[in-house]
RNA sequence: GCUGGCAUAGCUCAACUGGUAGAGCGGCUGAUUUGUAAUCAGCAGGUUACGGGUUCGAGUCCCCUUGCCAGCUCCA
């Protein structure tokens, strides 16, 4: 899957790329102070990055826009040029542009030639390439869309520049149609259906990134525990379970304090010692594993737990249920030996696939991130991290699922594979994470017996593939839009009476769906019956049943799903063990 | 954490350039007893996020705090 491949050869490419100059070019005309950093095209658009003495608000886009406009309809032609480094610093720094001075000395370093490009009183830095006249640009193809920070460089060491980001398609209609859709996945949002459906609630006086799952929410936590514990059973793991404190010097040992302690709360102090809240399940598992002396009979042993970690995310990161500080991991470690990674490796993998399947997910990628130069940043082991990233990849080559590699991203001890998905308004998103670990292991001194009696170390494989409750459930409120399959429906059945006369009848269904252990409920309220169908439509029920005379004199129901007109009236025995078989098979009834 | 924006009833939103806060939905009460997307009537809900300032007077202007949103950085 190409992702974010722009491609510089493209007319939209072009397009965007000279849009950029234009903001720029109308920027300079209110702010002629301005400072211009960077000002790439981009997915949906371009950005331009401005240092300026007092910000632009979103006042200002509409004066912006107008000014792009003249300088479209103007015909400004854009002229290449190519100047050596020297007199390109010296023409910058005339006209004091001090971050792009910066820039042409990073570029020659690199030994890179430079060319400038010129369209009417505007010129800057850049490699091109642009349309030849700004004729070529519609001027109803594009709008400014927001402002916000942006570090210089992308270090937070940095100054932060101010960014203007625009949209910018090669028709107004294309325009339209992207505005359009991106509402529509607003809609969808996971905070905005929050609202309605009441899944959880952030509150002030219990602290930010701190969720309390209501009785909706917990409903979808609890099936998806379910059916991972259903699973990993299957698979071989054993369940643990362990305490969200501990002491400090476990993080010593596993190299968390050193690496991590950033995204750590500070320790509390009990007892002269320190403990901390727990960003992570591993030590614990892998202390379990060191309480009993291991064979090579026993490996691969597979410990699973939704463990709850707290994180300490930066504030400005937090978002929803997407990014929280505290978080519930459908984690597992697998001990193996050498012989045994790869199939071990592959296992999970596939497990993915089948969580995926069953969630109807079509739309992820995996991303291999591996280690960098930087050691500040990885437990330092030269002969270790190549073997786990070769291995790694030869098992990501035999599920055949296509990947893309990133440098510099890995875990702190072994390279990382991430599952991506894209939630509706397009960002990208880890769903979950897995680890092939060959270092943990040593710091913590596990090991098994050989065949032959001596000491050998295990590998270990950290995976969570349903990531956690968190932005698990985030993502599959917003990927099934809160109208949820039977078995993850908050409420999976609403009976519906005609009249008050049946509601003694829908009672008796109830009761018997009940013991079934069905969430279901009756609508006995002094609505209007178009009211409670509307009611019933609008809370997202998969399932309602509507109940008068005929159904009662036949013992039957009338079967209406969410989202659809039609409707059967069925015994309700055959709804009855329909309704369970669905439930049992977790399949979704918009496939049956 | 940083940059910018926002904050009015449970929800969605009104209140012209400063002149004593309103509606719909939802909730409650009563009437209505309904066969596929809103039955009718009445009632109750707000120290306009918090604190301070300017003013005869502040939801409206200014400052601070908190929270939320977008992006950056970071990340499951």
């Amino acid at each position: 899957m190409a992702r974010h491949a722009l491609d510089p050869t493209s007319e939209i490419y072009r397009l965007r790329h000279s849009l950029a100059h234009v903001l720029a070019q109308a920027v300079l005309e209110i702010r002629p102070n301005a400072k211009l950093g960077f000002g790439p095209p981009i997915e949906h658009g371009f950005y331009y990055d401005f240092d300026l003495e007092a910000p632009l608000t979103p006042e200002d886009f509409p004066d912006l826009e107008k000014r792009m406009r003249r300088i479209i309809n103007s015909g400004q032609t854009f002229e290449r040029e190519e100047v050596g480094a020297e007199e390109m610093s010296t023409r910058l720094e005339e006209s004091r542009q001090s971050y792009k001075v910066e820039q042409v000395q990073d570029l020659a370093a690199q030994g890179e030639a430079l060319t400038l490009y010129r369209n009417g009183p505007f010129w800057d830095l850049c490699e091109g390439p642009h349309v030849l006249n700004t004729k070529e640009i519609p001027g109803n193809c594009f709008a400014l869309d927001t402002l916000a920070g942006a570090y210089w460089k992308g270090s937070e060491q940095n100054t932060m520049l101010q960014r203007v980001y625009g949209l910018a398609f090669e028709s107004k209609l294309e325009l339209r149609d992207f505005q359009e859709k991106r509402r529509l996945a607003l809609e969808r949002d996971h905070r905005k259906l929050n609202t309605q459906q009441h899944y959880f609630v952030i509150e002030e006086e219990v602290g930010k990134g701190l969720p309390l799952w209501m009785p909706n929410g917990t409903v979808i936590r609890d099936e998806l525990e379910k059916l991972a514990k259903e699973w990993e059973f299957l698979g071989g793991y054993q369940r643990v379970a362990t305490p969200h404190i501990t002491k400090e010097n476990l993080y010593h040992t596993s190299g968390h304090l050193p690496y991590y302690a950033d995204s750590m709360f500070p320790p509390m102090e009990v007892d002269g010692e320190k403990l901390y809240l727990k960003p992570m399940n591993c030590p614990h598992h892998h202390m379990i594993y060191k309480a009993v002396p291991r064979s090579y009979r026993d490996l691969p042993v597979r410990f699973a737990e939704y463990g709850t970690c707290y994180r300490y995310e930066q504030s400005g990161e937090l978002a929803g249920l997407l990014r929280v500080r505290a978080l519930t991991m459908n984690d597992a470690h697998i001990y193996c030996t050498p012989e045994q990674v790869k199939e071990e490796f592959i296992r999970v993998m596939r497990l993915h696939i089948d969580y995926y399947n069953l969630f109807g997910l079509q739309n992820f990628w995996m991303r291999l991130s591996l280690a960098e130069e930087d050691t500040t940043k990885f437990v330092d082991d030269p002969e270790v991290w190549p073997q786990a990233e070769a291995l790694v990849m030869e098992a990501m080559d035999e599920v055949e699922i296509p990947y893309e590699a990133v440098r510099g991203e890995a875990a702190f001890y072994g390279p990382k594979i991430d599952f991506q998905v894209s939630n509706v308004v397009g960002r990208e998103e880890t769903a979950s994470t897995n680890q092939l670990d060959l270092v943990m292991a040593g710091r913590f001194e596990l090991t098994y017996k050989g065949a032959v009696g001596q000491d050998h170390t295990p590998m270990i494989i950290h995976r969570a593939p349903l990531g956690t409750h968190e932005r698990f459930c985030a993502f599959l409120i917003e990927h099934y839009g809160g109208a949820f399959p039977t078995w993850l429906a908050p409420v999976q059945v609403r009976i519906i009476p005609v009249a008050p006369t049946f509601s003694e009848y829908a009672h008796q269904l109830r009761g018997e769906l009940h013991r079934d252990f069905l969430r279901i409920e009756v609508d006995d309220s002094h609505d209007s019956f178009g009211k409670k169908i509307r009611n019933g439509a609008t809370a997202k029920i998969p399932n309602l049943l509507i109940v008068g005379g005929e159904e009662q004199s036949n013992q039957a129901v009338t079967w209406q799903r969410y989202g659809s007109k039609a409707r059967e009236t069925v015994a309700f025995t055959e709804f009855q063990s329909r309704i369970l078989e669905e439930n049992r098979n977790r399949a979704d009834w918009r496939n049956v």
